[in-house]
DNA sequence: TTATTTTACTTTATCGATTTAGCAAAACTG
DNA sequence: CAGTTTTGCTAAATCGATAAAGTAAAATAA
C-alpha cells in the first residue's frame, strides 16, 4: 500500500520548502513570486504523484470545513430527498460536502446532530427544524455560522427562512374543491404547530369562511403509521356523511387517505373529491388522477444554496436576514381520456 | 461570539496540562493514573464551559475520521433512500457520520467522489457502483479502506458484497404470472449489463424456458425520462399482442408500464397481469393493486453497516470478503374486497 | 538507608496543511 | 558605490487534538 503523498514529501524531492509547494499549489505563485520553473517542477511532480490535498488539515488550519450539515424530518421523504438532491447537486459544484441527517421531527434529535455537526466544524446550516429547536439555532447564528431554514421556521427568529407560499396554496386547493362541486370540504392534516402546517390551516379555513362553511378537520398525530392514519380517516369520513371534498395537508396524508376512500368504497370525485398538499408522483397513475399543489423543489434547492452561497460570502455582522415565499402551482388533474372513452366500464 | 474552548484552555485554566486533559476527556484517566481529584475538575470544568472537541483536529491526529463514504446511483431514489435512512440510523449510533452522494450511475461521477472522499478522509466506503469503476475500487482496497458493495457488484473483484438474490426474484415472479394465467410473459428491463440487471435477466430467461416461451424483452436506456419510457413501452405492447404478462425490471420502470397500459385502455390483470421487480409503498393503492418482488430494505442496511463495522475492526491482512445474498419476498397482491363486493360497478 | 517501583503528571513531537515574518541575493536608485 | 527595493524563496508558528517518552515526588522493597 504506497502510502498518501503530503506537501512535504513534494518539497523533500524538490529540495524547496513546503510553504513554496503549498502557494504553488493554491495558485498563489504569481502573488507570492515563486519562479516560473520552481512552479512548474512542483505542479508536474504534485501530477505524477497523483498528489492530494488532505482537506482534514487544511479544514483545522482554516477553520472552514466546507461542510454543510443539512438536517430534515426524513432523508428518505420523497420531499426532502428531492431538495436534499438538489442541494446536493449544486453544493458539490461549489466545491462543498454535506452532511445529510434525519430528525424525525424530534428536538432532541435535532440537538443532538447540531452537536454532531459542531465537532465535526460544519460551517453553515440547512435546517427543516423541528419545533423546539429554536435557541440552538439562535446560537449557531451567535456562533456566526449561516444558517437557512426551509419549510418552516421560527416567526420571532432572525433567520434566513426559504419557504413555500402554504396559505395560498391550501387556499386555492380548497377553493378549486369548491368550484368543481364540492360544498363541504373536509381537511386532514397533522397535529402541529409549525408554520407550514399552520399556514396551511390558515388558507383551508379562509376559504371555507368565504361561504360560510364550518370547520371540518381531522389532525393526525405526526409519524403515526399509515394503518392507523387509513383507520382515522375512515372513521372521520363515516362521520361526516355531507363531506364531499377532503383537502390533505401532505402527500402522505392523501395515500392514506386514498386507502381509506377506497376501502370505504367511495367513489372519487363522484362521492368525495380528493386534492393533496405538496404533489407526488403517483398522483397521475390513480384512477382517476389527483390534483395537489406542488411545491417548486428545484427552486426551493436553488434558492436555500444561493442564498447560504451569499451568506457564506458575508461577514456575519453584516449578513441581512430575509425569507423568500416561493409560489406553489395547483395541479390540476382530470380523470384520461379513459374515463371519457368508455364511461359505462364495469370493473 | 464566545469563541470555542479547547483542551488547552481547559488546561490552562486548571493548571495542568493538555495532555491531562485530553487522557481525562477520553476516559483513560484510570489507566493513565490521573487523580481522581483533577479527573474531576477537568470533567467538571469541560461540562461547564460545554466543551465539545475538534474532530477535525482528531482525525488530523489520529487518522481516523469515523466518516463513511457512500456512494447511490441516486439518493432521492426511493430504493436507495429507504437504504440510506437505514444506514443512517444505525451508522450514527456507533458515532460514524456519513457523506452521502449519488452519481447518477456515471463512471466519471464515481471517481470524482471517490477522489473528493479520499480529500475529506473518509475511512470507509458503501457503494452502490456504477459500471466501469471497479479498478478505481481496488485502489481503495489497496489502500485497506474497508469497501462494501450493495446492490450490485464486480465478479472479478474480491469485495464484500450485500445484494439480493435478482435471480430467483424474476423467477419467482415469472412463475407467479404463469400460475396466474399468463402464458406470453414480457419482461421490461434497462440496458445494463451489471450485476443485478443480468441476474433479474436470467431469471426470466429461465423462468419462461420451462414451459418454452420464447423471450420477448424491452431493454430502455438507463435514465430515461418517465415520458419516453411510457411511449416505449406503450409501442412494445402494441408490438406484442399476444403479451398476457408483464414483468418490470424495477418499480420505476413498472410505473412508467402502469401508466402506458392505461393510456392504452387495457385493463389489469384481465387483458395484461403485471407484476414489478422492487416493491413500492404505492402498488397497494393501485386499482387493482400490483405485486412486487420486494427486497428486504431494512435487512439489507443492517448487513451493510454490520458487514462494514467488522471490517473496521479487522486489520486490513485478515479481512475475509465475502457476498451476501438476501432473500426477496414475493407479495401477493389481489384486488381488495371492493373488487369482490361490487364485480359490477360501473365506474 | 539506599534502591526500586509506582504515582501522577508534563514535555515534546506529530498529523498536514496555512500564514506571518524574515532573509539573502539580485536589481535598481541617486 | 552605498542604500533601497524587489525578487524568490524559507523558517517557524499555528490549528486542536493524541501519543511516546520523560520526570519529580511519594511509596515500597531490600
Amino acid at each position: 500500500m504506497r502510502k498518501k503523498i503530503s506537501i512535504h514529501d513534494i518539497a523533500r524531492h524538490l529540495n524547496v520548502s513546503a510553504t513554496t509547494v503549498s502557494f504553488v499549489l493554491n495558485g498563489r505563485a504569481e502573488e507570492m513570486r515563486i519562479g516560473a520553473e520552481v512552479k512548474k517542477r512542483v505542479l508536474d511532480y504534485a501530477e505524477t504523484t497523483n498528489y492530494r490535498p488532505n482537506l482534514v488539515a487544511k479544514s483545522l488550519r482554516t477553520g472552514k470545513s466546507r461542510i454543510i450539515g443539512m438536517m430534515v424530518e426524513d432523508i428518505s421523504d420523497p420531499f426532502f430527498a428531492s431538495i436534499a438532491r438538489g442541494i446536493e447537486r449544486k453544493a458539490y459544484q461549489l466545491g462543498y460536502k454535506i452532511f445529510f441527517a434525519s430528525t424525525e421531527n424530534q428536538t432532541s434529535n435535532a440537538g443532538d446532530l447540531i452537536k454532531v455537526f459542531r465537532e465535526r466544524q460544519v460551517d453553515s446550516y440547512i435546517i427543516a427544524p423541528p419545533p423546539g429547536i429554536a435557541s440552538e439555532i439562535q446560537a449557531l447564528i451567535e456562533h456566526e455560522h449561516p444558517v437557512i431554514l426551509f419549510d418552516r421556521y421560527f416567526p420571532d427568529l432572525e433567520t434566513t427562512n426559504v419557504i413555500v407560499d402554504n396559505y395560498n396554496g391550501t387556499r386555492k386547493a380548497t377553493d378549486h374543491l369548491r368550484s368543481n362541486g364540492s360544498s363541504q370540504i373536509g381537511f386532514v392534516t397533522l397535529e402541529s404547530a409549525q408554520t407550514q402546517m399552520h399556514d396551511r390551516l390558515q388558507g383551508y379555513l379562509h376559504a371555507i369562511a368565504q361561504w360560510g362553511q364550518a370547520p371540518c378537520i381531522l389532525q393526525l398525530p405526526y409519524a403515526l403509521p399509515a394503518n392507523s392514519s387509513v383507520e382515522k380517516i375512515k372513521a372521520f369520513i363515516r362521520q361526516h356523511k355531507e363531506m364531499d371534498g377532503i383537502l390533505f395537508g401532505t402527500n402522505y396524508l392523501a395515500f392514506s387517505g386514498l386507502e381509506a376512500i377506497n376501502e370505504l368504497g367511495r367513489k372519487i370525485p363522484d362521492d368525495l373529491a380528493v386534492v393533496s398538499f405538496d404533489d407526488s408522483r403517483f398522483f397521475r397513475l390513480f384512477t382517476p388522477p389527483v390534483s395537489a399543489v406542488a411545491q417548486p423543489l428545484e427552486k426551493i434547492a436553488e434558492t436555500i444554496i444561493s442564498l447560504l452561497m451569499k451568506s457564506l460570502d458575508t461577514p456575519a455582522s453584516k449578513r441581512c436576514v430575509e425569507t423568500i415565499v416561493l409560489e406553489t402551482e395547483f395541479i390540476v388533474r382530470k380523470s384520461s381520456l379513459k374515463r371519457k372513452k368508455t364511461p359505462s366500464r364495469t370493473r
